[in-house]
DNA sequence: ATACATATTTAGGCTTGTCTAAAAATATAT
DNA sequence: ATATATTTTTAGACAAGCCTAAATATGTAT
């Protein structure tokens, strides 16, 4: 019924609509699943059929509730077992993803809430990310504005607080996006701009406007 | 590669080697692996040609020492988190099964250490059965002749000292097999026969002769 | 607006593991 | 020893997921 390969998909599904807030791509699909564009249609079909995403032809995909459920599911699931390996097993970092990319699509709600109960009710996993708890819904994240951080300090970003069409536009063009991770360098006083690296690469310079419009949560990642 | 399908047929030939001694016959796999005869043959043909089984038609299968290495390390998995769910997550009896049977699955030689370390390297399972090493080496379990146990006490039986061809057939006739669970009932003097009851169920009067030729081990099956 | 480039879908095939129905081998009973 | 019953295998099909190659849409640049 609930074939693990349609939940690899919802879940990537989930995860790129995170970042991109319009229909997902067929080939963005294909390249985080490490798969062709054509299997990728064919599943959206099917997915589309079961009633877990809204597909239509060339339009890209979206998520149903029902779909959506399916991959915080998933989620949930993927996050604990990491906390666990992490915790308990004495797994490191990078060790963690692809034995928890097994474990997520284990079937037993009991195990799920069991583990989660054994764990001690993790809020995030071992890279920071937040795990949603039994009714799907996210721990509520510390929201700060990007101009509030101070030189050095380490942010994710979380969201945008105006949405303007330009606005988006802009940012997906110096490539910053929800999730990108960034770190302040500098902040010049005199127009408010500020210096950040961004994925521990390049370097931007962002305008006081930007910064005053992009909502960012603190890194907790050791790594 | 390591299908989960296919170290699910080496584990059922495994199982019901241990009882049957000779070949494992298509129809006895087909009913464990509740599936058809014809799916069974198909499948013993692969895992003949990938050198997992010694396969000849309509004569029954044994493993070779690759499939039996697999159906070990399987059995080792499923035993270990059964351990988990039962001492970790507090799963009772008849809720560990059916989540470790999709458990044993997960592939990573880490991850199976590491939680036997976790658990203590414990010796059985909930049930009482043996947990492989990582060896794949059985814990030695202390063998007592079946005479030598007193009215009351539960036994398993574990092996003959005596393997005629009769021998074997007679037990096979009254149902003792590997495994078989047995309580003795009543020992009388007079001509060293022994009344056990097999598996809960029937009531046998074994010979003295017989009765020294059984090797058990004792139940501490709390069920 | 047209031509070129890129993204997406379709068509047809492959593998794994399953099934049913029919054929072949083995086992059993008289 | 022969007929009958049972077990096992073969043949042919199907669904899920994947692939390659070709066709079709969409996007972009002039």
């Amino acid at each position: 019924m609930n074939s693990s390969t349609e939940e690899d998909y919802l879940k990537a599904i989930y995860m790129l609509s995170a970042q991109h807030s319009s229909g997902v791509s067929t080939s963005a699909i294909a390249e985080r699943m490490e798969t062709k564009a054509s299997s990728v249609t064919d599943m959206l079909k099917k997915l589309s059929e079961k009633g877990f995403i809204n597909y239509v032809k060339y339009q890209g995909v979206t998520l149903q509730q029902k779909g959506s459920d399916v991959a915080i599911k998933v989620i949930r699931k993927h996050r604990l077992w990491e906390v666990f390996l992490c915790t308990k097993l004495n797994f490191t970092w990078d060790e963690i993803h692809e034995v928890a990319e097994q474990l997520e699509h284990i079937t037993s709600v009991k195990l799920v809430d069991s583990l989660d109960q054994f764990l001690g009710y993790p809020k995030v996993d071992p890279h920071g990310d937040p795990i949603p708890d039994k009714n799907g819904n996210f721990h509520k994240i510390k929201e700060v504005a990007l101009r509030d951080l101070k030189v050095g300090e380490k942010a994710v970003l979380i969201g945008v607080r105006e949405d303007s069409r330009e606005f988006l536009k802009y940012l997906e063009s110096i490539k910053l996006l929800l999730g990108s991770k960034m770190e302040v360098l500098n902040k010049f006083e005199f127009d408010e701009s500020v210096l950040i690296k961004v994925n521990g690469g390049n370097e931007i310079m962002l305008s006081s406007l930007v910064c005053k419009n992009l909502s960012v949560t603190y890194d907790k990642n050791k790594k």
